[in-house]
DNA sequence: CAGAATGGATAGTGCTGCTCTCCACTATGG
DNA sequence: CCATAGTGGAGAGCAGCACTATCCATTCTG
């Protein structure tokens, strides 16, 4: 175990938490009170703290989704597996906002194709987002759906071509968790980049 | 006070915890224990509760944001301000790594005509969030990039639509933190939905 | 002028993510 | 064989965060 430690950097303290919390699988029995752990545990600690540290995932969800990791690794539906274990938001809207929320998203869903049920995680979270937006006011923003949603399919092609770029079936939902949760860091920072580029392209002269 | 707490849904002793950490300006002195608080509170605590509960924003990021929504309402730079407010990652990269991501960063930069210097605190983000790419295994999301950035040169372009087509100067710097924080969260959702389409759309037959 | 409410300060709470201490036991070097 | 160091496991402890509750002198209200 301190072998795993000093391999990874990490704790053995906090790695004997990992364990008892049920992210990290137990290592190898050798005896009563020794395991002998290899390159695999290294590999998910690994994943552990870039989900932490990279992706801001509490424990808790960390746990959803190394389960979800281990559990479904031949599933056909990867990207879905890992959105259940990541998108968790409990919405407080009335039932107004709501209805007006999901109107505007299944219009939208119609437009380019989607389907969507109206009880699944991520419909939750883009309601409570769209309300939020209204309440503060953002009419703008709003008027700019269709133009982010057509932008979203041109994004999905490029995360569905990077998964099926990406080697191996027995790593392919760790490769789509890991393609949501730094994807979406990624694509911030990207996003960052491109505005303050079009910033100056637009208003600075000379 | 109480007003205010029934206007906006939020508890009295959670209003002078705001107050107390400087997220909420105080209210107009009417005598030694009484203040007056007007629209502007509402809408405040509003925003407030949206960058901390939509947003996932801590307390102290909004200080600076709020901090930052009224110091520089004019500021040409309403995206920049609104960044550096919200981006806030230490990245733990050796020397090599880092500069191999700052190359990549460069080249990706050349190529779309984005300028950044090597010490904003976007640029940590990604240079921390490519290195753990890396270092996770997943060579495939990095032969996207150059994808990915271009699509973050189109949302890029959208965002500051927006940001022209909404309203007041006054509340410009706001616009901009809005959509930026609310504005990731939502692309998130969509770029889940058409994910769960586009697998759809690939992988299901008859 | 009695009772409720206000702004302000201080202390307490519940949760999270570790970290520390203790324990019985075992592998290892001399 | 035995001293020592290290192991897996369990429990308690701790720091930080976002509130929440209590208290207080003052002041508005009926």
């Amino acid at each position: 175990m301190a072998e795993l430690s000093a391999e990874s950097g990490i704790p053995v303290a906090t790695i004997k938490y990992y364990l008892r919390e049920g992210l990290l699988p137990a290592g190898e029995r050798t005896s009563p009170n020794q395991a002998r752990y290899g390159e695999e545990h290294v590999r998910r600690l690994k994943l552990i703290r870039a989900l932490v540290e990279v992706g801001g995932l509490s424990v808790a969800t960390v746990r959803e989704v190394v389960a979800a990791v281990d559990s479904d690794r031949a599933a056909y539906n990867v990207l879905g597996v890992a959105q259940r274990a990541l998108t968790g938001f409990k919405a407080e809207v009335s039932a107004d906002d709501r209805e007006w929320a999901m109107g505007l998203l299944t219009s939208l869903a119609k437009e380019h194709g989607w389907k969507f049920g109206p009880d699944t995680p991520v419909a939750d979270l883009l309601v409570g987002t769209l309300c939020t937006i209204r309440a503060l006011g953002h009419q703008a923003l709003l008027d700019q759906l269709g133009r982010y949603a057509e932008i979203a399919d041109r994004i999905a092609e490029a995360d569905l071509d990077t998964l099926e770029a990406g080697v191996s079936m027995d790593r392919i939902v760790e490769a789509a968790v890991v393609g949501t949760v730094l994807g979406d860091r990624l694509f911030e920072g990207l996003r960052r980049l491109a505005q303050a580029a079009e910033t100056a392209r637009r208003y600075t002269e000379g």
